[in-house]
DNA sequence: TCCTCTAACACTTTTGAATCGC
DNA sequence: AGCGATTCAAAAGTGTTAGAGG
C-alpha cells in the first residue's frame, strides 16, 4: 500500500515540542490528587488543558487532538480520606478524541499562541450523542495530545503524527468530589464557583427539591449546537482490508498482561519532562480494536519506580492489587532523550491509517 | 448500610444580539 | 452605509448536597 505522500515527506520531522501552559496549576492539583467531575451532560475540565507548540513546519497543516488514556486497570474508591483500589477497571467506553477547534491550521498558527482545550467535556454517559469524551467514574486517566499533519480532519496522515502527555495531568474521574482539598482548590481558582463560595452555604436551605419543578433552563441542545464533527471512533470503518489486517496484528502484539504504570509514579522521577509516548506498550481494554488510537513501533524498557513514593492509591491496599506494571510510555527523561523519543514516536502510515480520525470539537 | 450517581440550586462568567455613535 | 464600541439578557458553567438507586 502506497504511503500518502505527505507521510513520507514528514517522516523526518521530529522537532515538535509541546509544553503544558498551566503546569503550576496542574501540579497544585496533582499534589493533592486531581479529581475531574464527569456528568451525564458533560463537564468541562478544571484545570483545563492548555498547551504550547513549537518546532512545527510553519506552512504545513496540522490537526491537534486529545484523547483520554486509562492510567491503569483499576477502579478506585475514596475511603478514609484517601483513594484505594476497588477492583478491576470497567471495560473501556468508546474511545473518543477531541479535536482542537482551530484544526486544521498551519504550523505557524499553532505556534503563535497557546492552545486551549477549555471546551472539551467529559461525560460518564456511554450513550452520549454529542461526541464528548466518555470516561468511567472512579477510574484514573490522563489526557494525551496528538499532533497530526493533515489538510483536514478527514485526510489525516497518521504517519506524521506525534503524541505527548504530561504526568501532572493524571486525574481521577468522579461524579462528585471526594477530596475536600480538591474542592477548596477548585473554588479558589475557578471563577464559576464564586457563587458557592459566597452564597452557597445558605442556598440549599431555599431550594425546592421537588421533581415536579420545571427545568431551570433550556437545554444546551435547544439553544445551539456547539459540538460539530462529532462521531465515535467506534463507528468508523477501517480504510482498507490491509488496514484491517494490520489492526488485528497490532492487537495481537499487545500482551494482555501489560498494564500501565501509574503516571503518578513516573512523576516521582522526572516530573518536569515532556515526552512522547511509545504507544505500543499501552494496553487498553477496548472492546473494538478500531477504537484504539494509533500505536507507534517504538519500545521503551521498563524503568523501576519507587512505589512507596506514590501518594495514590492508599498503601493500605492489598499489594497484589496495586502492583505497578511497566510504563505505558517512556520515563520522563532529559531533553535530549525526548528528542530521540520524538524521532521514535513516528510510526509509519500503515500503523496510523487504521485509525480513522473522527472526533468532536466545539467550534 | 454503604457507595455512587443524579438533579436542583444560587451565583458568576460568557456569549451574542441589539443598539448607539462616529 | 459601514464599522467598532457598548449594553444587556440569556445561556453556560460552577460546587454543594439531598435523595434515589443499586
Amino acid at each position: 500500500m502506497a504511503l500518502p505522500r505527505s507521510a513520507a515527506l514528514s517522516y523526518h520531522q521530529g522537532r515538535t515540542r509541546m509544553s503544558l501552559d498551566n503546569a503550576d496549576l496542574w501540579k497544585s492539583f496533582h499534589s493533592i490528587g486531581t479529581e475531574m467531575i464527569i456528568t451525564k451532560h458533560g463537564r468541562r475540565m478544571f484545570p483545563h488543558c492548555s498547551i504550547s507548540l513549537s518546532g512545527l513546519q510553519p506552512l504545513a497543516k496540522y490537526v491537534i487532538l486529545v484523547d483520554m488514556v486509562p492510567v491503569d486497570g483499576c477502579k478506585y474508591k475514596w475511603k478514609k480520606e484517601q483513594w484505594e483500589v476497588a477492583g478491576k477497571a470497567e471495560p473501556q467506553p468508546p474511545c473518543r478524541t477531541y479535536t482542537h477547534p482551530d484544526s486544521p491550521a498551519v504550523g505557524s498558527h499553532w505556534m503563535k499562541q497557546s492552545l486551549s482545550f477549555l471546551k472539551m467535556k467529559l461525560t460518564n454517559n456511554t450513550l452520549d450523542q454529542h461526541g464528548q469524551i466518555i470516561l468511567h467514574s472512579m477510574h484514573r486517566y490522563y489526557p494525551r495530545f496528538h499532533v497530526v499533519q493533515a489538510d483536514s480532519p478527514y485526510t489525516v496522515c497518521w504517519g506524521s503524527s506525534q503524541t505527548f502527555s504530561f504526568p501532572e495531568t493524571v486525574f481521577t474521574a468522579v461524579t462528585a468530589y471526594q477530596n475536600p482539598k480538591i474542592t477548596k482548590l477548585k473554588i479558589d481558582h475557578n471563577p464559576f464557583a464564586k457563587g458557592f463560595r459566597e452564597g452557597g452555604t445558605h442556598s440549599h436551605s431555599k431550594r425546592c427539591r421537588s421533581s415536579k419543578s420545571p427545568p431551570r433552563k433550556r437545554s444546551t441542545e435547544d439553544r445551539k449546537n456547539l459540538c460539530t464533527s462529532s462521531l465515535d471512533l467506534q463507528r468508523m470503518p477501517s480504510t482498507s482490508p490491509l488496514v484491517q489486517a494490520e489492526t488485528s496484528q497490532t492487537s495481537r502484539q499487545r500482551s494482555p498482561k501489560e498494564t500501565h504504570l501509574s503516571a503518578w509514579a513516573l512523576e516521582q522521577h522526572a516530573p518536569e519532562r515532556i515526552h512522547t509516548e511509545p504507544l505500543e506498550l499501552q494496553e487498553y481494554d477496548y472492546s473494538c480494536e478500531e477504537q484504539m488510537v494509533p500505536a507507534s513501533i517504538a519500545y521503551y524498557p521498563y524503568r523501576p519506580v519507587d512505589y512507596s513514593a506514590i501518594p495514590f492509591p492508599s498503601r493500605d491496599v492489598d499489594q497484589t492489587q496495586t502492583r505497578i506494571h511497566p510504563p505505558p510510555h517512556p520515563p520522563f527523561t532529559t531533553e535530549q532523550d525526548t528528542q530521540q523519543q520524538e524521532q521514535h514516536s513516528h510510526s509509519n502510515a500503515s500503523d496510523w491509517s487504521q485509525y480513522p480520525l473522527f472526533s468532536y470539537s466545539c467550534w
